[in-house]
This record gives C-alpha cells, structure tokens and sequence, in this order.
DNA sequence: GTGCGTGTAAACCGATCGGTCTACCTGTGG
DNA sequence: CCACAGGTAGACCGATCGGTTTACACGCAC
C-alpha cells in the first residue's frame, strides 16, 4: 500500500512522535530525518493530522500482533504485562504512546478515536483471558496505573509490581 | 509575591496549558486571554518553562491543601480518590495535569522535577494513611490507572470503580 | 516633586509552523 | 515512444513561535 519513501516517513515520524510529543515535532523535521522532500510527505499522507492517525494505527497493528504471538505462547495474563515491558520493534521507555497522546490531542482529533479503540481492545483481550469482566477491569487499571508511572518515574518498576499483584 | 497582573497570567495560563496542552498554547495568546502585554508577561515570568513550573507548582499547593482540608474531616484513604474526582478551584475533567504535562515535557525540563515530586508526595501520603508501603504502593498503582483512563475514555467510571476497590 | 515599580502599546527579531506549488529528474509498463 | 508514478530541490504562503526592545503613562512612597 505505502511506497518505500512513505514507511521511512513513518518510522521516523513515530519515533519523532513518541519521544519529543506530536505538537512538538514538525513535519520539515520528519521530512528532513527520513531524507525526504515535504512534498513527498504531503502525497502520501495528506496532512500531519493524517500522518499522526496513521502512527498510532501501526502502533497499535505491530504491539497487537506482538501480543498475539506472545499470547498463543503463554496464554496467561501476565502476558500482557510483559508485552507493556518491553516491544521488539520500537520504544517503550518513556511509557504508553497512547496515553502520551491523548494527553497532546483534542478529543476530537482523528487519531484520538484510535487511541480509544486500542484501550477497549486491551481490556477485551483482558476479558476473554480472565473471563471474568470485573477482574479484567480490575487488572486493567493495574496495567494502565502501572505504564503511567513509568512515564513519569522513568522506570519499570511499579510495572513488575503489577505484574505480581496480577499474578494474586 | 505576585501583582494582580500576575495572577491573571497564572490562572489564565494555567486553564490553556491543561486544557490544550503546554507545547500547543504560546505566550502571546496567553497574554491576550488575560488581558496582558508579554512584557508583563515576561517581567512576571522570565520565560515560558518558568510560567508552566509556576503552573504546576501552583496546582500541586492547591491540590494539595485541599486534601489536607478532606483529610481532616475524614483522614480515610478512599479522600485521596475524592479530591481526585473533583476539585473546587480547577478542571480535573481532561485526567491528571500532571500527567498530561510529563507526557509532553522533556525529562530535564525544569517542571518535571514538580511533577515526580507531587506524584511522590501522594504515595507518601498513602503510606502514611495505611501504615503499610506496600499496600500504599497498590493504592497508588490504583489511583494512577484510573486517573490515566479517565483521559482517555472521559469519565469517572474508572476513578469510582477504583475507589470501590479501594475500600476492599 | 521626583523616583521607582507596574503596567500598556506596539514594533521588531530570527526561526519555525502546516501546507502549497513549480520545475525537473528517473524508472517502469503499455 | 511515451505516459505516468514517485521522487528531489526549493521557493513560497500567511501565521505563529519564544523573546526583546523602545517609548510612554500612571500611582505611590520617600
């Protein structure tokens, strides 16, 4: 679907994205660290807004598939703990892209539908591994709780705490 | 400390910066909602880093006399749900400001240091309430992934349910 | 009365914002 | 042979960014 030129705009645009925040980076940066002209950029995805959706949807596709390989591994929940801990194919140091997104985006922003839609498959995933509706909610706030900090304390540690109190 | 000038900036300031986020709001249109010339806004200020310290600085006294107010009449834990829920001198709807403002400011910035020491002055405050760090420890986790989903999806529902759960 | 602190008004700085446009080059397929 | 897709290079748009500067006006305290 995407030309090579659009996947080098899009890794270096969610790298961008992820570490510095949305509203902070520019899309003559990205252009610029993809090695690529804004014209390009703008014919492949239309706008920043555009560009901004279309990172968060593969943000969500890979950690996703990640997860499901995982999951048919060790169909446990502390599975999903280790998924937030550490993902092969980009950063997770600085906590959840989608929560550090949500907190850059109007409500009303494209991308923010995506963000929501990643959280409610999450915590469905969550219930079908527990079957139990309230447990799920339950360790869903203990994972949720347990990236926030990691944003702002800058480790893992309340995640391997929650992964243990997850565990019971 | 401050003139009446200054004041306005501050609460101006400080309703744009939670509810558009910091990097998305400039100085001169904040200038212009409280009725001020950047040079005030500078002789005041010095810098925009320095107004968005003086923000959070600001909403973690607020915030936190007003759990001592709570804590007071109901020294309990489920009070540092309620003044989570609501607060009389500012919005809470959007999520925790403090963790929207870490989710957008670099790890050196100088506000940063304010936001990791509100975060640890709550869970010292939890710990002191149960007598019991560990304990305090999965309150907090609680606490955090509520307010954090309430971002995302919001509403209270999270925050409720973890005050529930809270109380065993 | 004469400073000084607090403020307004507004121009100015260089840089950057998201986004558009013209001109040109190159590889591939009909 | 030629058309078209995917690119580069780079100028251009109006608006805004954080921040500084000059000039002027007010009120209060010594």
């Amino acid at each position: 679907m995407t030309t090579p030129a659009g996947q080098r705009i899009l890794d270096h645009a969610s790298a961008l994205f992820y570490t510095h925040g949305i509203t902070a980076v520019g899309v003559a940066g990205i252009a610029e660290a993809a090695g690529v002209t804004k014209k390009t950029l703008y014919d492949q995805f239309g706008s920043k807004a555009a560009l901004v959706t279309a990172y968060l949807q593969r943000r969500h596709d890979r950690w996703w598939a990640d997860l499901q390989e995982r999951l048919a591994a060790k169909p446990q929940v502390d599975t999903v703990f280790d998924s937030y801990l550490a993902h092969p194919q980009f950063d997770t140091d600085l906590g959840c892209g989608f929560q550090r997104a949500a907190a850059e985006l109007p409500r009303d922003h494209p991308a923010f539908a995506v963000i929501q839609a990643h959280k409610q498959a999450v915590r469905d995933e969550l219930t079908r591994l527990t079957g139990d509706p309230d447990r799920a909610e339950y360790l869903f706030l203990l994972l949720e709780g347990a990236v926030a900090r990691r944003a702002v304390e800058g480790t893992t540690d309340a995640l391997d705490r929650a992964r243990e109190l997850a565990a019971r």
